[in-house]
DNA sequence: GCGCATCAGGAATATATATTCCGGTGGGGA
DNA sequence: TCCCCACCGGAATATATATTCCTGATGCGC
């Protein structure tokens, strides 16, 4: 890593700028070729040269040449460049929060934003999981849940460790709409007897994420077998809750410095809370 | 090209669903790698397989055999899944209607934004109140709050009701930092008793909003006799807890149907237990 | 119109990367 | 406790892919 590198790690922009500036010397073939890359940047970063040669109706090796009339080593380089810039054109690209942090550790800390920098961190990871909660949860799903949970008998609210905070804030606005809701909070090592409650015609709200306490999945299974509906808030599709569900989310993928954001699943209780209470009472949306 | 492809050309939806049918049946490096895999989505479809085996510490033919368990023919295969979805994420990324018509149909009716109008609304108001997080606090203030609890003998966490999911997300991530802890959670009814540990040079991190719980106000007058320092989380000024503090934060003033937002105040602790954890320790847990 | 310089094509080669295969290991059942 | 089987690590191999190099072609100046 430590040798002539070519002009490797060269940025996108840096890379437009040597390429216009190079443009008229270059020969017609090579014109051709710079064109294309231009217009075609996320082939360019994906396909191998010879895909990208062979749709031109060049020769690979022209490309190579076309790498080298910028002083790159061969056109892995800037297939390179090219993607790095993919990667960041990502939508809530979050370049690894962690790193991010890690790197304010080592000192190259400046606040331009005027805010904390840690915090700046954390208040994009939690603004991108909002984000992405818009393309993930889909209008039938959510109504699809508030009715369930309309027409149970009973409703109980289960999260453990990290879920914890986000089942007692649901069960916080469920009671104060005035819906009958219990919150399992395992207080005392009761869990199990709690979950002994639930019978047919109830439904379970389960938020639950990686490790996926044994306990939790243990206690909606056992509500799936006694009858109960269960709604599940997770992270992904293989989260052993999914398939124990009958309506799942899934929020807040993101995570910064391994812990997880969990704005997500937050906004989404809201969601359920509200959507309940809607018709069910008062409530004046704003 | 025409030969026995595997399963290629599969979608990541549906890659995302076998994956689900057989994780149970994976064995513990199998999930390991699965797991890594969803959680990596772009440097799964951008890095070769060496590198990922690498940070895995795994060796790369434990891809090929994942992969392979899969029903896959090679881990390339898995590889142009992810690639095609990352194009596909691509903002600006306007092929492929067909996709998107077919999420509208199994998925909303209307939908206009994509999102439920309830959802909308809280994301909405979730963003804002991280915006406003911002100009509110101030790197000064962070800092401040950050080296108080460094220095303090014990920590002890407060929040009732609304804020109690907030005080006991503050907890776990603290506690997951290994940073000492206490939360003062008022089970039982013993939440004076609890509070009457907090002493001389011990640190109180509360958080409370309208109506300011008589109780909490309390502990935090009974904590700053005792000689314990106070941080708050609140949303304003006039709030009783603020002359009771040596450090304030001002967080979600915004309220939707009478229910505040939490997002401000929960990212807020998040910046704060890693703030901590940043010297204390090595960052770097699931 | 001739010769030189430049360029592109294509096969040959080098390199990177994926995949296979085998032997050792550890955990679970008899 | 022993044996068997599933599993993993690692070297060996196959494959894909990039790069080089040589050759012939083309155009331009003289």
């Amino acid at each position: 890593m430590a040798k002539t590198e070519g002009r490797a790690d060269y940025s996108f922009d840096e890379f437009n700028i040597v390429l216009a500036g190079r443009f008229d010397g270059l020969s017609k073939q090579l014109k051709k070729i710079a064109r294309f890359i231009l217009d075609n940047p996320v082939d360019t970063a994906l396909d191998t040269a010879a895909e990208i040669a062979n749709r031109l109706e060049v020769q690979p090796s022209s490309l190579i040449r076309f790498a080298q009339a910028l002083d790159f080593e061969g056109f892995s380089e800037i297939q390179k460049i090219f993607r790095a810039n993919l990667v960041q054109q990502l939508p809530g690209y979050s370049a690894n929060y962690s790193d991010r942090i890690q790197k304010l550790k080592e000192g190259a800390s400046e606040g331009a934003e005027g805010a904390h920098p840690i915090l700046n961190v954390f208040m994009e990871a939690n603004r991108d999981a909002l984000t992405s909660l818009q393309s993930e949860v889909s209008v039938a799903r959510l109504d699809e849940a508030i009715n369930t949970i309309k027409a149970a008998k009973n409703i109980y609210i289960l999260g453990q460790r990290r879920s914890f905070p986000v089942a007692s804030y649901l069960y916080y606005m469920m009671r104060n709409l005035d819906i009958r809701a219990f919150l399992l909070d395992g207080v005392g090592g009761n869990l199990s007897e709690q979950a002994r409650l639930i019978g047919d015609g109830d439904v379970l709200v389960v938020a639950t994420f990686p490790n996926y306490a044994d306990e939790v999945i243990g206690v909606a299974q056992q509500a799936r077998d006694a009858g109960a509906k269960v709604i599940a808030m997770t992270d992904k599709l293989v989260s052993p809750i999914v398939k124990l569900s009958d309506t799942y989310f899934l929020t807040d993928k993101v995570t910064v410095s391994g812990f997880r954001t969990v704005t997500g699943t937050m906004c989404l209780a809201q969601a359920l809370a509200i959507g309940l209470g809607l018709d069910s009472n008062q409530i004046s949306r704003t």
